[in-house]
DNA sequence: GATGAATGAGCGTTCATTCAT
DNA sequence: CATGAATGAACGCTCATTCAT
């Protein structure tokens, strides 16, 4: 029972009290206390504050992806698999707003860079599943042909600010809503060439 | 010819640094320091540091409303007025990268929270205009029915990422791309229900 | 009246400190309260503490030089030049114990390695005048002909321990003791081939 | 075989860590480390690091005691044994530079000071040596007649420096240099009296 | 108004020491 | 005996803010 180990709860109260209160907003000694440990015992775990606030991100995001990919089916048509991604990753944002805050909190700022995050809602993993979609989507005519970059944009942007609409309270999304704002995503990304033919 | 008067100077200097190196990066002494002035010459013009970073938000603000509108013609139909206003946000941001640095910073802090950010892109009066538009899009039945929010994080949060994406140098934006992205943001709100009819 | 200026207590006090207690006895919070100003003042005057403790050292030399060069006159014979350095040099010490444990705390430490003691007494224009006058003394027969390091040793290294013990309080020195040490360090470094005609 | 038992282990590390880094700059836990111990353990064996760095100054005392008496010849003349004492402490020091570094760091600072060093060169047994000899030759007029002190510091004090200047690369010594200077050593010493008669 | 020297609370980090295993 | 995870007091240093000039 008294197992919740210490690096996990050095994680936990370093999530909480960063998603709140900002990187210098969370002393190591608040967050040493908030876990229950001594100051020193952070660093048993962690080399310094940059590298327990990069663990901290590479931990989210291992959690993000089993969470997306739950149910992903590949042999299903571009526009199904998108809708899936998209769904689960703003519910998975929506869920744990605590992650979600650190992570934009950690993309704009000097750590984020350090990263190099080639997109904004993940790196590596998380990042090549919706990439792949991407590009057979374009391949297969059903995506506009544009940047990567911009497709990425295009149909991961406005989750992002809407999730944190919903998690800062201006908006209450429900599931109707959700799916809604997917689609629209879609919208934004797919062609429209042949659409009415 | 004294007269780029000292305010003046020290918005300038903490936006640039505040941009480049982040809030905490930017000690006040090192702003006077660039701006010219004695340390002690802020606090004539700013309470505090808090405020000199709101009011330097507030100033970018002013800035770019200016920019947006001009050329803005509100007897024009929605489309032609939403590509305007998309086209020139986001030239805006690529043009003037300090200040798009600055407001994403800005964004993602415990200041940000405090001036309760409705939208992403702005404030007040920028933010009307948008606002508005969109309205006058859903009623007239030329823009999905979504909350507003959900419509201006579908219409500008791309902007907001490619822009980023352009200035960090992960992409190059030209005039042609700028259009599509736009017109993608488009595809994002408008409706779609009589399109062929 | 309100004039021992900031810089000349801070120098005063971190020579106190560390001279009785050691450099990792004497914290930067502990030299600034007994130098009577805040701890950040320190960091106005010296960059950090090693930076501190190496101007420590050059002060100390600056304060040595006009010491032992009062009444020196170069033109009389090496025999009582040297007795006039050696007295003097051994003089300054027990009359300045701060500076003199000062010294020897730099000089076995990572701080006196950097500076490249060519020698131990001291650094650029004290050590000139010493190797000056050996140099003489070799070259006119009257000194033997050793390395200078080794001279250097044998005609001061006994000063320093002298001086240590006196200031420890295992002897008391003076002015009849302190003639006969000097004498003997004269001693060990003179020339006996012509001695007795 | 298991046998290079655990204390020993200890100090071996301790000595080759502190005399490379000094006191500050060799944590117990990189002592243990050093030693294949566990940090604990050096508790069991030592009461706390004072105690440790007090113990390993011993140590290396009974290890050049037996070093400068082999050879020694109580019934020769002073000046011979004097000799024999001399070149065999000197060789000790550059033959052992670990051990001499360790000595020079322990008298220069407070741990020293709470061993109440009599001398310079040691403790009780190696001291009194040195002593012995030196009062024999006071009291047979051979040598000066000047505080025990100040004759040991004339006698011994050279070999400290030069030994350190040797170790730091200063200079090189071989058989004729060393003879040499505790020849001179000796000349600092002597009396001069009947010389010539 | 304008200055910048002065301040000291607060930060990230280290490390001698303890103690449950 | 032996361990090494855990501790927290203490350190060097920063920087927003003040105030005498």
């Amino acid at each position: 029972m008294e197992k919740p180990d210490k690096r996990e709860e050095i994680v936990r109260a370093a999530l909480a009290l960063i998603a709140v209160h900002g990187f210098h907003g969370a002393p190591m000694a608040m967050i040493a206390n908030r876990a229950g440990v001594g100051t020193g015992t952070i660093y048993l775990y962690f080399e310094n504050k940059d590298v327990l606030i990069a663990e901290l991100y590479k931990d989210i995001e291992d959690r993000i992806y089993p969470h997306i990919m739950e149910g992903y089916m590949p042999e299903k048509p571009v526009r199904e698999r998108f809708i899936h991604l998209g769904t689960a990753s703003l519910r998975y944002f929506i869920e744990n707003p605590l992650d979600f805050s650190y992570l934009e909190q950690f993309h704009n700022s000097p750590y984020g860079v350090a990263f190099r995050r080639d997109s904004v809602l993940g790196q590596k993993r998380n990042c090549n599943v919706y990439r792949e979609l991407l590009e057979v989507g374009v391949d297969g005519l059903t995506i506009k042909n544009l940047p990567f970059v911009i497709l990425f944009a295009l149909a991961f942007g406005p989750l992002l600010t809407v999730a944190r609409e919903h998690i800062l309270g201006f908006i209450s999304l429900d599931d109707s809503l959700i799916a809604r704002t997917v689609e629209a995503c879609w919208d934004g990304i797919r062609r429209y060439g042949a659409v009415c033919g």
